[in-house]
DNA sequence: GGCATTTTTGGGAGCGCTCTCACCAATGAG
DNA sequence: CTCATTGGTGAGAGCGCTCCCAAAAATGCC
């Protein structure tokens, strides 16, 4: 048997309107009434009722996350648990909720609008890494949502709220790295073009090595698409290119690449040097050791949260737009001696 | 602005009452209405609000997953990411949402008990590996409250919905295995004993030993905490004790054990055989490549939304108790030829 | 055709809260 | 002493739904 607030009204001797301004923090509330019903909230394990409460004033204190989930990759990288863990931890603090939505086979579009878009479940939500063409934008703008992308958006760049790493400038800092190092044959396996972590890494790449006075040549450029297999098929594309170091869009496609390069008689990084992307747990595990750029993951899912909360309760002017910087992690796989 | 019931119904020129028929799948309505009604709610894009409907009804069809997080593992650890994606899905697909409560420094029991507990968002709860002396454990069972344990408990273990790994099977699996390869020094290193994930493991490995005829020794047993560190330490006490192969409790454990033997001087599997446990996605990373005992972690996820979901709807009837084997993965560092 | 019975529909109450408005002291100003 | 003003409080309506019960319509039976 739960108690209502009508309940805590009459042990308190007091109204209902009273208690609710007792919990609602309003200032007009005598001290000594305050104290009252404080204490017969307390003996009482006192919580009102969140369906009641978010009935009346539309909102429901939770936060969604909407992933979309690439299953592949998912399970060995620590990204999107490490975002979500920093987000609720935000979110909580906040005394807000988090649920969760993942894309999956058995969710479909239809089922994803009915809860995330009509349902008015949560409050806002927070996209993570959705690819370009992606109709939940769309939706979610057209019903006028409040929601932060986890990732510069690919339209509406001015207007859309985001939370983003700088894709650019870190593949950028790898490629003036590995200039710095002497190598001058810098070839890349690019990562999933329609994400923008995957454009901006090669955009960044080209522009590294132009600001650093090398020639581009799309010969140099293999697609991939973030998974191991794809590097080790990009790697084995650029052997016969000859080059003397690549830069991968992602430590996944780096083991592969490392896997081609030895499996062609070839190390790591006399012969090729190597520098991956984002700093996965197994980088230190490999052999060599990887060289790698670090995203400030945790600190996004911190400041999705925190910027989805305050564009909620309007003490953040929209747009909220953040970008944060990498950190080069030098190791052993660029030849840097140590 | 969303429409309500009462829109709907004056559109479709019934009464409310009908519409929520309709919507609820009751079956006393004519069949004429109900293609009549359920044509204005595809038009009008009508979903039910649902902090109304759980006020009345007393349920919010949401599911909770709370973690007390261990976040040193979490992070390479792939076990909660796929737990999680498997039990979302399986949620989704019965219609019920998912809430996520990680506990963290920021978040105090109190809060907890408060949104976990007394809040009543969330219809049920899945507890992922509760460590011994829990309090929230005991707080659901006081208030009567709906949840399974992801892990066998430690108490009242006959009347606790959960799910399992057979851990003890497991272990003992490998230890056959050790066995049979002709393997008969055999040490172990432990996970942390106040999980029954470490414990389970322990008793697996003993029991494997005598079964196969083989003298305990308890100099043989080195503590550990599921940390690669503590494997490295575990595994240079044991090196003294000349065993010839290892049984290790967690693959990040068996990182470590690999770093002591080879600093040793000693090479694996030739000096000494390993069996880590989980099959994390660095298994096959590790040089030699690990051979473990992996877990049926999706399976585990989903096995825990369906048996939380049929607990709250009364279509199973408690306790619902599960536990899966888990499988030998054998690859090249239990020595066994290729 | 008249009646009972079943199927289908509508109206009202109420879930537990917030929020507006009105009220009642108590205070101060004129 | 009267009248506005303030701080504190309570009553009432209403958020959008479900569920019970009664009414209406359709059906079956004699």
């Amino acid at each position: 048997m739960t108690l209502k607030l009508e309940d805590i009204a009459r042990i308190a001797g007091v109204s209902r309107s009273t208690v609710s301004r007792v919990v609602n923090d309003d200032p007009n509330v005598s001290e000594q009434t305050r104290q009252r019903v404080l204490e017969v909230i307390e003996e009482h394990n006192f919580t009102p009722n969140v369906a009641a409460r978010s009935l009346v004033t539309q909102r429901t204190r939770m936060l969604g996350i909407y992933i979309p989930y690439l299953v592949g990759n998912l399970f060995s990288d620590p990204y999107f648990p490490m975002f979500i863990q920093a987000t609720t931890a935000r979110a909580n603090d906040q005394d807000y909720d988090v649920m969760l939505w993942l894309k999956s086979s058995t969710i479909t579009m239809d089922h994803l609008r009915r809860r995330v878009l009509d349902n008015r479940m949560a409050d806002g939500l927070i996209l993570a890494s959705t690819p370009r063409n992606d109709r939940l934008t769309d939706l979610l703008l057209e019903r006028g949502r409040t929601f932060i992308l986890n990732g510069r958006p690919w339209e509406h760049e001015d207007s859309i709220n985001y939370v983003d790493t700088s894709n650019v400038r870190g593949a950028q800092q790898a490629i003036e790295h590995l200039v710095r190092l002497g190598r001058r044959r810098i070839a890349t396996v690019t990562g999933r073009i329609d994400l923008n972590s995957g454009y901006d890494r090669l955009i960044g790449y080209r522009r590294g090595l132009e600001e650093m006075g090398l020639e581009l040549d799309s010969k140099l450029e293999a697609d991939g698409d973030f998974t191991e297999v794809s590097g080790y098929l990009g790697m084995r594309k650029l052997l016969p290119e000859k080059p003397d170091a690549v830069f991968v869009a992602s430590d996944h496609m780096a083991i592969g690449v490392l896997r081609a390069i030895r499996e062609a008689g070839m190390t790591v990084p006399d012969d090729i040097a190597i520098v991956g992307f984002d700093d996965m747990p197994f980088a230190t595990l490999a052999n060599p050791q990887l060289t790698t750029v670090r995203q400030p993951v945790q600190r996004l899912g911190y400041l999705a949260a925190e910027g989805l909360i305050g564009l909620l309760e309007n003490t953040i002017t929209p747009p909220y737009q953040v970008s944060l910087p990498t950190q080069l992690v030098i190791r052993e796989s660029c030849g840097f001696p140590a």
